[in-house]
DNA sequence: GCCGTTTTCGGCCCGACTGTTTTCAGTCG
């Protein structure tokens, strides 16, 4: 992993943040954008500075003559002068403070002016003992309020696995659009994007009575706080810890508004920056031309009315989208639509809750010509893991079950497959002898998760060149906000999988999401194929495939990247032949 | 502090809401 770059965009960061409190002019931007690029850098940045000094370090966007110095001095030195002048005049915890919501650079430089408050602790307790609202500015109602964000903070710990915000937000979505007053709908924000995890949720909305929703919107079930309530905005805490805004727009502007608060920020900056270019001006209100709208009702006008076409939400990251817009080369990004199975399915015979038939009926359901059933195999004991013999006593039920579809005329197929574990040293926990009998094989590191670089590196290799294998589960190992990758070096895995041709998966389990969204965007790049897969051990669990393709779509994943997005012949062709 | 087929100087995205004021600063998105 690029240490290095997360270091110094974290300092970068720092810095936006004491200039913030200093109230310099444009410098704060600056910073976070240097920040910002040095994490979505490729490369480790002592790579890129020993390549060709300062002068590589500035064809990083954002990057000068000033910046190039404090990245080559904390490169040498490990510190960077400037930043240790601040923290020494400021000595704040600032990314604690930051984080309470309601409290900005302004406010905190006060509170340590005064209060000599440093950290969230100290807050607390200043807040406590009403030492907060007679300072010159503050008053009582921002001391309760900082309190709870303290409280708020404390519990959520800041943004929420996608996974635990979308099914709270269907119900809600569904509620306020069959509310009469409620013309158009739309999600916003990051859920919109549907990044991996999420701050707070954003309703967008054209109403015919503005007052009636938002008065339904603060008193749904759920709500424990109101932040607050205004004319076109009104903003509430969940009890399951997360924020919802609601915004009612006029129709006209809806497109607009639309573009505006699905963000991201970095995008908007930018198509911003398009609009004025062309002489235009664009807000959420629409695109001007002096006082003159000339777009705003539909995103689609939006975009034309600066000179793009429509860009996917998943894609509006600053992540050269809009360059790709402006040379037309933006991507068909896969669908739902687009999926024809599901390859990593678990079944009852290893201690799943439902039999083969009912996981194939659920796909069947859910408009798939085949499914892959998946079990876990030996090694993993605490799954009820398959062995060699029962495998291919599987092998045969499933025959059976294939043959009873096509006696009655059902155009389906049961693949057979297993999830195999690929042990320390690189070997399959299942002989070479039955995996060959098996419709694929699919291989994934569930143990010794902890295993230096290049051990890891070794051991997957070596599970790809299997020529049995043809899929990697999880390939990173991480969980969303709960354990990291384990170590290990992409790129290296991709020059593998590309000579071996082995698929790798995306696992829309929304605490996996592994791949992750930039390495999906590497492997399309290198030509590695990739498989979208629930994982399911239940039949509902299947419906967790959304998940995993809208990760693909940030990934800007098209559908021939994806192994079953194509027909069950295509699919099969991609499986090693053995 | 960065950036540039308009520029090496003069720009840098823009508006709503709250809580505190008594006309507005700070914060958020």
């Amino acid at each position: 992993m690029r240490v290095k770059n997360q270091e110094i965009a974290k300092i970068f960061n720092e810095m936006a943040r004491f200039l913030q409190i200093e109230q310099v002019p444009f410098k704060p931007q600056a910073y976070q954008k240097a920040a910002f690029s040095l994490q979505a850098l490729k490369e480790e940045v002592s790579e890129t500075y020993l390549r060709g000094g300062k002068k590589a370090l500035q064809e990083i966007p954002g990057i000068g003559k000033s910046l190039s110095e404090q990245i080559e001095e904390y490169l040498k030195t490990g510190k960077i002068k400037a930043y240790s002048q601040f923290r020494k005049k400021l000595p704040l915890n600032m990314a604690e403070l930051m984080g309470v919501e309601g409290l900005g650079p302004r406010k905190i430089k006060i509170l340590y002016q005064k209060l000599g408050i440093s950290n969230l602790k100290e807050l607390e307790k200043a807040a406590i003992t009403h030492k907060i609202a007679p300072l010159f500015g503050f008053g009582a109602k921002t001391e309760e309020n900082i309190l709870q964000g303290i409280e708020f903070l404390k519990r959520s710990k800041g943004r929420l696995p996608i996974g635990d915000i979308m099914p709270t937000v269907n119900i809600i979505f569904d509620e306020l659009r069959r509310l009469p007053e409620v013309k158009k709908i739309s999600l916003a924000g990051s859920l919109r994007r549907r990044k991996e995890t999420i701050g707070d949720v954003d309703f967008l909305v054209v109403a015919k009575h503005t007052k009636k929703v938002m008065d339904y919107f603060v008193k749904l079930p759920g709500v424990e706080k109101i932040w607050g309530q205004g004319g076109t905005k009104a903003s509430v805490h969940m009890v399951n810890g997360f924020d919802m805004d609601l915004r009612v727009v006029p129709e006209k502007s809806y497109g607009a508004a639309l573009q505006y608060f699905t963000g991201s920020k970095e995008h908007n900056i930018l198509t911003r920056r398009i609009a004025i270019d062309k002489g235009l001006k664009l807000s959420e209100y629409g695109v001007f031309k002096g006082a003159k709208q000339v777009a705003g009702k539909t995103e689609a006008d939006v975009y034309a009315a600066i000179g793009l076409p429509f860009i996917e939400p998943e894609m509006r990251e600053d992540q050269g989208e809009i360059d790709a817009a402006l040379h037309g080369n933006l991507p068909h990004l896969v669908a739902l639509e687009d999926i024809t199975g599901d390859l990593h399915c678990h079944s009852h015979w290893n201690g799943g809750k439902h039999s083969i038939e009912q996981m194939a009926q659920q796909a069947m359901d859910l408009g798939y010509s085949y499914i892959g059933i998946s079990d876990h195999t030996k090694f993993l004991q605490i799954e009820k893991g398959l062995d060699e013999k029962k495998l291919l006593e599987q092998h045969k039920a499933i025959q059976k079950i294939n043959d009873g579809y096509k006696k009655k005329g059902i155009a389906f197929t049961v693949l057979h497959g297993c999830e195999s574990n690929i042990l320390n040293d690189g070997s399959i926990d299942i002989s070479d002898e039955v995996l060959a009998q098996l419709d694929y094989v699919i291989a994934g590191v569930h143990s010794s998760l902890k295993m230096p670089k290049d051990q890891m590196m070794a051991r997957i290799t070596k599970a790809m060149q299997n020529p049995n294998v043809d899929i990697i589960s999880h390939p990173t190992g991480r969980l969303v906000g709960k354990r990291d990758e384990y170590e290990h070096d992409f790129d290296n895995m991709l020059q593998v999988a590309k000579e071996t041709g082995t698929i790798l998966e995306i696992n829309a389990s929304p605490y996996r999401l592994d791949l992750r969204d930039l390495y999906i965007r590497r492997a399309k790049a290198e030509g590695v194929k990739m498989v979208i897969d629930t994982d399911a051990h239940q039949k509902e669990q299947m419906l967790l495939m959304e998940y995993g393709v809208w990760q693909a779509r940030r990934g800007w994943a098209e559908k021939e990247d994806i192994i079953n997005a194509q027909s069950l012949d295509k699919l099969m062709q991609y499986f090693k032949k053995t």
